[in-house]
DNA sequence: TAATGATATAAGTTTATCTAATCGTAAGTC
DNA sequence: GACTTACGATTAGATAAACTTATATCATTA
């Protein structure tokens, strides 16, 4: 006798009818008549082939067989309720996790004012950033680890499956720490100077390689950093010239501290861009974060 | 928006699909078609607002929000499965508790059988035995304290509400250490001796003084004890004549240790009766109990 | 004794749930 | 690359479950 198994929705009823010890009220307080939960008790009663309740006059109290499942239901009410709350938290954004991936250049650059307009919007959500580099957070997008990426976009590389929108330019430049010419050098010239740059698998490397090579420069880098803070510093200590996005170095430019080497060539610029995994539905935290993220006039 | 709560029945469905992220095979599970999940997922997820699964190609995983709804309905599916599992074992008596009302004495001397054959037959259920005067187990059985009560049927008390049967006539007998007489004795002579009996509030102190009483005999008795064991000594070291049940000087008469001090006016006896409480369903186990205990022969 | 407060029951209706059939799509296979 | 398989979504109609209304029943209380 495989039984069709007893619905859950009956544990409810029943739960409500044992913590009132009164159907009318029970009935009452799920908006249902008294005579839908006679029924639904009656009916667990038959399906489970033990009597909960008995029935004496005008009251109803548990049979130690009920309080028994009532010890168990209870419990499991709780967890349904906790639940329901969280859900209910979740959808006025009281709870939830963002789960943003970027690298750490972005993270620092373009993500930060949204980080902190996002927290004081919804205190109680967490932004989980998952600092990686962008073909790292393509992939922990495509397997759904992430709810989405702000990632440096190349034409080279495999979308599938995601989708997304440039969010802004990402302009490189030259800097060191005093001008070196008040026309613009040719790319050859400069690479006489010693060169500042980022490690060898950082796009912004990538960006450079690619520049000298499409314009046939052979050049070697004295100095390879892990970050692009140490190449300010190191650039401010005359070490060489430095290639950062305009972005990190526009600051101290502004204040004086270094100067921009302007080059003839076109320096290639790179996208930056926000994507989404198409077959994962945006959580409405997600949805505020990228709308917050747009937003923010990066 | 005072929403119409959620069915249970659609966790469970949840619980199945999340654990085993596959539609098919939690339809199987069910025994229900892929097409019932798929609708009860998707109604879920419309009624919470949320999206709990991501569907890319054949596969479906859970979102952040539904593996956090699975923490807690996992739990929640738990407790309730423990619930039936309880259930289940009450039916196959493999647990359970049968709680029984009865004086001591009725405990020892009548009961006792039962309880051992019980024991054997159904090791895994509980026999909780409230000793107690028959009165307050009456009152323990009206408020359905007791699932049955084994008690002196007194003809004035009050049953309303309960119901039962005749087990046995209780008998009772006086006794001394050496034979009295050689034949019947009248009360009046009887009275000259020391008697031995059970404290006031006992039943069958109760039966004694009904029996002085209707035939107008004085009488206070030598030595008052709290239990039949006690009193049986005394008269074992001829302190007096005491006044027993039969059954349970039966033994010590038939070992020649006891004498039986037969008296010319019939002593009253009274009925010792199962009651068991209308209106309160007795369970399986109850049943069980109640059935050998009417077959032990008493 | 009548009124009240509670549950049970019967009949009929509504609603929710399920099935069957079909489609769409990604992932394997030859 | 075409074929096949595995899986979920969708639709419409069928079925069963759940609910409501109305009434009966019963014990308590006024």
């Amino acid at each position: 006798m495989q039984n069709p198994t007893i619905s859950f929705e009956l544990y409810k009823i029943f739960y409500h009818a044992a913590a009132t010890l009164n159907f009318s009220k029970a009935a009452e307080s799920m908006h249902v008549t008294q005579s839908a939960v006679s029924q639904a008790i009656k009916s667990l009663e038959t399906q489970l082939g033990i009597p909960l309740f008995f029935r004496q006059g005008r009251s109803v109290s548990l049979t130690h067989e009920g309080e028994i499942l009532f010890a168990h239901i209870e419990k499991a009410f709780h967890f349904i309720r906790s639940a329901e709350i969280s859900m209910q938290n979740i959808k006025s954004l009281d709870e939830g996790t963002v789960f943003i991936g970027a690298s750490d250049t972005i993270t620092r650059y373009f993500l930060m004012d949204a980080i902190k307009a996002f927290h004081l919007a919804y205190p109680r959500v967490k932004l989980s950033i998952n600092n990686r580099p962008s073909p790292r957070s393509v992939e922990k997008l495509k397997n759904g680890e992430l709810d989405l990426a702000v990632i440096n976009l190349l034409p080279d590389s495999d979308y599938e499956g995601l989708e997304g929108v440039s969010l802004t330019t990402l302009e490189h430049i030259f800097i060191s720490s005093s001008p070196v010419s008040a026309v613009p050098v040719t790319l050859k010239t400069l690479s006489q100077h010693p060169l500042v740059c980022l490690e060898r698998k950082s796009t912004t490397r990538r960006i450079l390689e690619q520049f000298f090579a499409t314009n046939e420069v052979i050049w070697e880098p004295a100095f390879e950093f892990g970050s692009f803070d140490v190449i300010l510093e190191a650039v401010k200590a005359s070490m060489g010239i430095g290639f950062v996005p305009r972005k990190i170095a526009a600051a101290l430019i502004e204040a004086g501290e270094l100067s921009e080497v302007t080059i003839k060539e076109p320096i290639p610029s790179i996208e930056i861009g926000i994507m989404v995994n198409k077959s994962k539905p945006l959580s409405l935290a997600a949805k505020k974060y990228l709308e917050i993220l747009k937003n923010t006039g990066v």
